[in-house]
DNA sequence: GCTGTATTTATGCAAGCGTATAAATACAGC
DNA sequence: GCTGTATTTATACGCTTGCATAAATACAGC
């Protein structure tokens, strides 16, 4: 009924920023659904009901609209992460439990999310600029963390030096990078919260001292 | 001099596991090279001084290859940690200790490594059968990290429940497997043994014992 | 040495890829 | 309403890919 003859494709023009946003949306549903390699640009452009010439015309090559679309679901992990330390308490480490769980539940941990982020590691290793866009997220979120833990530590009456902090970042970004995995991976071999649990156990065993402020055994 | 006028290839007949074996280690020179995306049928070939077609008659479709390169891979990476444990110490502290510094130190803690496991997960994604092998891997790894555990739980004197060892090998798995991807992507970040170093410490926190049997701090 | 067969090469095809380019069209400004 | 331009579509090119098939060849068994 929409006068569809054999004609020419009827179209409403975008503003610049929606579109980027929807193509970048529409990367992500194929890659959600076929992994990397069913991201094609004709993929692409059929999802957001646009023509895939019409990419090009806001990503110079594929790489660049890949790379949106990679920075695009970090930033929103960051973001929300960061919106679950707004709604946590002042207690620095009530904030720290915070952002661990909100790390390892939903939406963050997620297998789309681990699909794409690993077809892009796999990238970084043979593409130098993605390498260093990836060095900084990494970098970004570790320091993050460190502060988290420093005022942890301070909260919980013990000394925070930069050595130290350093090395606890290290070793509880693993632990929040690994079970982050874990649970992308085989979701449903854990109950409901059990790796966030297990996570915020193993921190409170990493750190010395206990994140939970009042009762409740660990 | 070798008669090379314009004349068919000359070859000489391999045993089929020799061939294979071959094909898979020139797999796994691409995608160290290139990453995934780089390990065609025609560049595999080539550096297996092979023609295409020959891939055809050993694997029946080139994912079967990339499977085939995966699990050496993975195997690789189990035998190269078992051997670790083979020359330790009988005490089971030590052998634990020493399973966790060989999984995060060369040549298991590579990057060449870490490219061809992301490329194989970005796939599992969308492919149940590679996701059941890998789910199988990884139990596999689990399991043994477990009795491990267990092990050094009961040297040290403490209660070893198959409730609480199973809660430690998901955490020190999440620990060995973050500190691995930090040091395969950016190892250069790090002192040589540093995330050894780290790994085996918050390991000790985790479980509450030491793993050091005789003096050194740590 | 001859012969049969398993192994390997050579050739080619059909499909899908990213990208380039020109024509069409919606919409803002006058 | 008309016009100019930014946006979008349409079309097509060249390349690469995985895969199929037929011919050639090395080698084992006699």
């Amino acid at each position: 009924m929409t006068e569809q003859t054999a004609t020419r494709k009827s179209f409403r023009r975008e503003g610049e920023d929606k579109r980027r946003e929807d193509l970048i949306a529409a990367t992500l549903a194929c890659v959600a659904e076929r992994g990397l390699a069913g991201a094609t640009v004709r993929e692409i452009a059929l999802r957001a009901d646009v023509t895939p010439g019409l990419i090009r015309y806001y990503f110079p090559t594929k790489d660049d609209l890949i790379g949106a679309a990679y920075r695009a679901v970090m930033d929103r992990m960051t973001v929300q992460a960061g919106a679950a330390l707004e709604n946590a308490p002042d207690d620095a480490r009530a904030r720290l439990s915070a952002f661990v769980t909100a790390n390892l539940g939903q939406p963050i941990m997620d297998p789309n999310n681990l699909s794409l982020w690993a077809g892009f590691i796999a990238l970084v290793h043979a593409d130098p600029i993605m390498a260093a866009a990836h060095r900084d997220g990494y970098l970004g979120f570790r320091d993050e963390l460190e502060i988290l833990i420093r005022e942890a530590l301070l909260a919980a009456g013990r000394p925070a030096e930069p050595h130290h902090t350093r090395r606890h970042a290290i070793a509880i970004n693993a632990i929040i990078d690994g079970l982050w995995l874990e649970g992308c991976l085989a979701g449903d071999m854990f109950a409901e919260g059990e790796l966030a649990e297990t996570g915020v156990s193993a921190i409170e065993a990493v750190l010395g001292i206990s994140l939970q402020i009042e009762g409740g055994a660990v």
